[in-house]
DNA sequence: AACCACGATCAAGGCCTGATCAAGAGCCGA
DNA sequence: TCGGCTCTTGATCAGGCCTTGATCGTGGTT
């Protein structure tokens, strides 16, 4: 869903936070100390990071400001502190949010959600059309010209995995990880079979796909018209 | 009418407005600082916010931003200065108007009056209808074909959440943040209960429902004709 | 032309999801 | 404080979906 930079120097709440995170289907990278968290900033900017201000090397406040300066990804800041002037600091050097240690790891995701949310991230929802074809992500349906087409979730999932880049080629590894999970372990071949069952529901001709195109020796495409 | 959150620190000034917009017959709560106005807010989004400029803790500007940055509840700065750019600095962060002081608590109602018949909040956005369901979010009421349905706050809470976005599949933790709050820790799964006691008042066929729509693999939506 | 690799297709079993029931916990008004 | 209603949760069940192993067909390669 999205890859969370997760700078905590505390080993146990960082995997507990993790736990949480990977669960509701994010990508979670853990950085122990703030060089370290900058490096893999540098290394892989992710869409959101939650940054602990006590830590050693850099501190959670610097490295702030210094992301923020690069970049507008939304910044989470916790603190133990319950010091007014820790929070003002935080949001004077960018910080979207804050929350006060000690905070419960239901309560961190949550925010981290709305933080999400309010960057539009969590919406791959959008609508796609593509010749008769429309994806409606945000209704959780398709259609074919106008008539509904009644999709399981797996397969309107890979559909709308599809959707994000019409014309472009995945693989089925990208396309289950896309549609289904990260941490999903299925055979490729489970890709076939639900494009194959899609198929069945909104092409005209099987062996001539007008949509859902194969691409030997990669994987699928969308029509891109 | 509205509810309405006030962030003024001299508590002499807040109840004098107090007295002017409830008398009116809004629900004003005060918040003394930013940091509580902040936590007020999230505890309960209100439909309209005064902000206090000079604020201890967080000040008016600052908060102004954090909240513009997840809402567009129309917010109204107050501030002592008279210089320009403290009005600009207001603007700049999303503020929807500005009164200076010494202001007469009416021109301020006046104002208040004024946002909120620009936010469309007099009438039209708190309420949704869908054949015979009337959803009425001012009222706190629901209606199927003109009689009143005696709904339990939580499922009148879920169905308003549903009814700001008819037709748009919401996951059962979306439902649960709508209508329940980011920080309410129940399991998903309670939605599901909380849905079947409302189809049970309100459709006619429960196995055949005609308002509230099962999105498999997803969570659940309100028809939207 | 023959072989090889990959995708298409079929059938079946296990698993997951949502519906439903029952009961304990919590909250509010009397 | 007590009683009643609401909220929440656990358990169960049925149906549909997901996954997989096997097999067939076809395009590409040598």
């Amino acid at each position: 869903m999205a890859r969370i930079l997760l700078a905590e120097d505390d080993a146990g709440q960082a995997f507990v936070l993790q736990s949480y995170l990977e669960h509701e289907g994010h990508d979670v990278r853990v950085a122990g100390d703030g060089l370290l968290a900058l490096a893999e900033y540098r290394r892989s900017p992710p869409d959101l990071i939650v940054l602990d201000v006590m830590m050693p090397g850099l501190d959670g406040v610097d490295l702030c400001r210094l992301i923020r300066s690069e970049s507008p990804v939304p910044i989470i800041m916790v603190t133990a502190k319950t010091d007014e002037s820790d929070v003002l600091a935080g949001l004077d050097v960018g910080a979207d949010d804050y929350v006060a240690k000690p905070y419960s790891p239901r309560l961190l995701v949550a925010r981290i959600r709305a933080a999400l949310r309010r960057s539009g991230l969590d919406s791959h929802l959008r609508r796609y059309e593509i010749g008769e074809l429309v994806v409606d992500a945000e209704r959780f349906e398709a259609a074919l010209g106008g008539t509904p087409v009644d999709l399981t979730p797996r397969e309107f999932g890979i559909l709308a995995a599809l959707a994000t880049g019409p014309g472009r080629a995945f693989t089925r590894r990208e396309i289950l990880d896309l549609a289904v999970g990260f941490d999903h372990y299925a055979l490729e071949r489970t890709v076939d079979m639900h494009l194959f069952n899609l198929r069945r529901k909104i092409e005209h001709d099987a062996t001539q796909p007008r949509y859902v195109l194969t691409v030997r020796g990669r994987g699928y495409k969308l029509a891109d018209e």
